[in-house]
RNA sequence: GGGCAAUUAGCUCAGCUGGUUAGAGCGUGCGACUCACAUUCGCAAGGUCACUGGUUCGAGUCCAGUAUUGCCCACCA
């Protein structure tokens, strides 16, 4: 017998280990069905799994389980991301903290700190693992990848080279974001804004005045510039030249006219830093100015400061205020200036942007194919969406990422950090020449030096849906080439492109622009491919999630912070499933706190009962349910039976066809509703009675079906208890399917009417209008209700809590009866005067009351020439059967007042 | 500055292409030791669907504007 309460503790792991060992997962690549893929986002090995982990594992497991058992071949692939420069400066904090370095990179070199994080991650990635599992996700083991292993990076390198051999990676001097603290450049993605109170100087500049919020940078400007067409400035020509007085002693400057300066802002001219700034790069550039390095890379001025040289910018600035001042060179100070720093997303240290050299990928030049034609990076990127070859939701995003596309720059892609894909380019000075080896492998001969930078970490995610099924024996081949690995491995054609990609909208850009970008590119020059290829076809977007208060989760509010595997401990991972699924909608931000979960451990735990009270019925009745092998004839069946199964037939259409859509939230909150309204309160109720076990079994097992996607774990538990004899594991059963004999409209509004009498009954008890222990008529016209309602007389007798319950199949005494008329059919309630007179007629002169508003309501509707006229006849006809209806409800009212008073 | 979204019960949110008296969960109040489940069961209270106009026979739903909130992108020296 099972326990009164599921505990989910015990059973998951078992459950967990059952699957795995039986290699449940485990997808077939011979197989002849239709693929089903997905490829799991996969997590930073930098610890522990967060909620928003948690949150696309439960959603994809959804997906994946789901078709696994519509009969699809299902592959989830599963894996771990190196999370270059995350990985690194929390492995480097960690070691200042706990071994007391103060720069860990300088004391232990590359590669011993390449060792220390390597031991990490492989730590990191056990701990992972784990937390995958806990979460109940049926991913492939099997498969599993991790972004640096050398199979991977034996494809980054491929790509890496053919980019470079097609001109679209290239090395240049460019402005980029620099950050000191990290000591490496960042993406444009990775910056973070920060609105900040800072004063606002404005310093005599020869005849103009120009206005800064930082000073320190000032060195070097011998631009000035202004807009062309500013008046004020007229007599200042383009290209003129003159001396200054500024900082360290007099400098030459020269005008600059140029569109970018906006006349409406301060005094219309301002000085240029074109090493530090990217607006100042893009003047400079336009005009081919000169370029200044001011700042180190290390935060300190450089001697181009003269006095200042070597300080840091908080230290050097009052400084040069204080001498500009004495000067006599500052003209006002403005406090509280509003503007926005930019800081660095990961260390959250200021950005100072730098000229350096780097490695980009030009998503501009149209040397790429696809289908037979060569567009830009960026075209295809526009036309895989453009097109419906993929497809976002929610569809908003869309605009979103065309928004993004338009603003695109060049990528950078290399990193001063060393936890990474080395790029593969390599240098030489040899004889006074320099060489440069581009390539899948190192160069011959000696002297050569590899690039010391690594690529961004979005590289080799980008590749992430293929490159995970490359067959990982050809990766070590160097005489096959990227297109013959591919066209190689076995899992690759069978499986790509995959089906879903899931992931929450935050990383939109990072991460699934990159994806489309990289797998275009790749697969549109192959023409085993059909030329070209997407990643997916579809991109779900899930919200971030918020914890109560609608802050972001953080370990900042551990009152609101919740952790997956804490919670799992507590309420089970079905329950926390459900709570992550069902109220959740794709792109919106979801709240997640602990009350929403315990509600669905309540959830799993009526499921769980309403599966015991059926084994025990059949321990009852001695039947073993493991032999109930079919429904016995339909004509054989008693109308509550047939009602049943006639809800399920709707119930799975209704969450097959939601899935399809992805509307995990509605089918969730369907098949809570149907599990607890119908099935426990309605359906099992009547089944007190009398009961049908193998409808009741049938039922059971086809309701642990439907929501064996959403919880897996108490539905496979319950299903070793409930399946047939010759049946295998809950998640290799097929989906239940949709039989039109047993749809029977007819016996489920019959049923209806069953609960309605029931109900109303339940009503006159609970608001004391009958008094206990007393004879409690019902009269009814129908011959079948009759039946019904008698075959359910001592669960009916228990509800009303009267002594004796009389059905006639007549309508008997009608004058002197209380009738309740029911909702469609001709049920009366008798209660033979058994009432308490006042409480009853006042519940009946409110409902007369409420009836006459809502009849005058549609009286006035008909009455309007306007709405009978123009307005569908079926909607017109649907309202006179309202009156007719409600009119009829109100009469009975009527008649039962005047026979009570 | 450009863009996207949200605003429905005390709280968290559903409400698909405009059509019965706008729903759920939690919370609240009242009642129940009903033999699967107190992680339960029954009942009730609570909403001029942010505001103002418009389209329509009919608007929570479509359109325009306003307000508030949130997010994304760009960025001004």
């Amino acid at each position: 017998m099972l326990p009164k309460t599921y505990d989910p503790k015990t059973a998951e792991d078992r459950i967990y280990r059952m699957w795995e060992e039986s290699c449940a997962f485990v997808a077939d690549v011979k197989s002849a069905k239709e693929p089903f893929t997905i490829s799991l986002p996969p997590p930073n090995a930098t610890g522990q799994l967060h909620v928003g982990n948690a949150m696309m594992i439960a959603l994809e497991d959804v997906f994946i389980r789901f078709q696994r058992m519509r009969g699809k071949e299902a592959l989830w692939v599963p894996g771990t991301d190196h999370a270059a420069i995350a990985t690194e400066s929390f492995v480097i904090r960690k070691l200042q903290k706990e071994q007391k370095m103060r720069d860990p990179r300088k004391e232990l070199g590359r590669e011993k700190l390449l060792k220390g994080i390597h031991a990490f991650v492989e730590n990191s990635k056990k701990t992972i693992r784990g937390q995958i599992r806990k979460m109940g996700a049926s991913c492939d083991w099997s498969r599993e990848h991790y972004t640096m292993e050398p199979a991977l990076n034996r494809i980054v390198v491929e790509v890496f080279v053919k980019m470079y051999r097609d001109g679209l990676i290239y090395r240049g001097n460019r402005i980029v974001n620099w950050d000191p603290a990290l000591q490496t450049t960042v993406s444009d993605d990775e910056i973070i804004y920060e609105e900040r109170k800072e004063p606002f100087y404005t310093f005599k500049y020869g005849p103009f005045e120009i206005s800064t919020s930082r000073p320190e940078t000032k060195f070097g400007d011998k631009y000035v510039v202004m807009h062309p067409d500013d008046m004020r400035y007229a007599k200042y020509t383009h290209g003129e030249k003159m001396t200054v007085e500024w900082i360290n002693g007099p400098v030459e400057t020269t005008v600059i006219k140029d569109k970018a300066v906006d006349p409406e802002f301060g005094t219309g001219v301002m000085t240029i830093t074109p090493w530090h700034d990217h607006a100042d790069f893009e003047i400079a550039e336009r005009h081919k100015l000169d370029k200044e390095q001011i700042i180190g890379f290390d935060g300190k001025l450089l001697p181009i400061a003269g006095e200042f040289s070597g300080l840091t910018l908080k230290d050097a600035r009052p400084k040069i205020v204080e001498k500009l001042k004495a000067k006599g060179l500052l003209v006002g100070v403005k406090e509280d200036y509003l503007h926005n720093v930019a800081l660095s997303q990961r260390g959250k240290g200021m950005i100072e942007p730098q000229i350096k050299e780097q490695w980009f990928i030009d998503v501009n030049k149209r040397v790429v194919k696809w289908k037979r034609r060569e567009l830009s990076l960026k075209e295809v990127m526009q036309e895989v969406v453009q097109t419906g070859l993929i497809k976002i939701i929610p569809n908003r995003f869309e605009k979103t990422y065309f928004h993004w596309i338009d603003n695109l720059r060049d990528w950078c892609i290399s990193r001063q950090i060393w936890w990474g894909h080395r790029i593969p380019v390599w240098y030489r000075n040899a004889a006074g020449a320099s060489d440069i080896h581009v390539g899948v492998q190192p160069p011959k001969g000696t002297a050569w030096e590899q690039d010391s930078d690594t690529l961004d970490t979005w590289f080799s995610s980008a590749l992430w849906t293929w490159s995970t099924l490359v067959d990982r024996s050809l990766a070590g081949d160097f005489d096959l080439t990227l297109e013959d690995i591919l066209l190689k491995s076995p899992d690759f054609l069978k499986f790509h492109p995959t089906d879903v990609l899931e992931t929450g909208y935050d990383i939109l850009f990072f991460w699934v622009a990159r994806m489309i970008l990289m797998t275009t590119y790749v697969t549109g020059a192959m023409p085993e491919l059909e030329y070209g290829q997407a990643p997916f076809d579809v991109v779900y977007l899930h919200g971030l999630i918020r914890d109560r208060e609608g802050r972001k989760m953080s370990k900042t509010h551990p009152e609101t912070n919740i952790d997956p595997i804490d919670v799992i401990g507590k309420y089970g991972a079905d329950a926390l499933r459900l709570a992550m699924i069902v109220g959740q909608s794709p792109g919106n931000d979801f709240r997640l706190y602990e009350e929403k979960i315990a509600g669905y451990r309540n959830f799993v735990n009526k499921l769980w009962n309403a599966s015991r009270f059926v084994l025990m019925k059949c321990e009852e009745e001695k039947k073993d349910p493991s032999k109930i092998a079919s429904l016995p004839p339909v004509n054989e069946l008693t109308l509550a039976d047939r009602a049943l199964l006639h809800a399920l037939q709707a119930l799975i259409h209704d969450v097959a066809s939601g899935l399809q859509q992805y509307r995990l939230s509605e089918v969730g909150e369907r098949l809570y509703a149907f599990v607890w309204d119908y099935f426990c309160d309605w359906y099992l109720e009547l089944s007190k009675g009398t009961v049908n076990l193998d409808v009741l079994v049938h039922a059971l097992r086809t309701i642990i079906k439907l929501l064996h996607p959403y919880c897996p774990f108490v539905t496979e538990e319950l299903w070793a208890s409930l399946k047939p004899a010759d049946a295998g594991m809950l998640i290799r059963e097929q989906w239940p399917t949709i039989t039109s004999e047993l749809q029977d409209q007819q016996s489920f509004d019959q049923l209806l009417t069953l609960i309605n009498v029931i109900t109303a009954i339940r009503k006159l008890r609970s608001e004391q209008r009958i008094a206990p222990g007393k004879q409690l008529t019902v009269t009814i016209f129908s011959k079948e209700h009759a039946q019904l309602l008698d075959s359910q007389s001592g669960h009916i007798r228990r509800l009303a809590k009267v002594g004796s319950l009389t059905i006639a199949a007549h309508p008997q005494e009608l004058k002197s009866t209380v009738a309740v008329i029911l909702a469609g059919a001709e049920v009366h309630l008798s209660l033979a005067g058994l009432i308490n007179k006042d409480a009853e007629l006042k519940k009946l002169a409110k409902e007369g009351d409420e009836l006459r508003r809502y009849i005058s309501g549609i009286e006035a509707k008909l009455r309007d020439r306007s709405f009978t006229d123009k307005a569908p006849p079926k909607v017109v006809e649907a309202e006179r059967r309202k009156l007719e209806e409600t009119s009829a409800k109100l009469k009975t009212i009527c008649e039962r007042i005047r026979s009570l008073a």
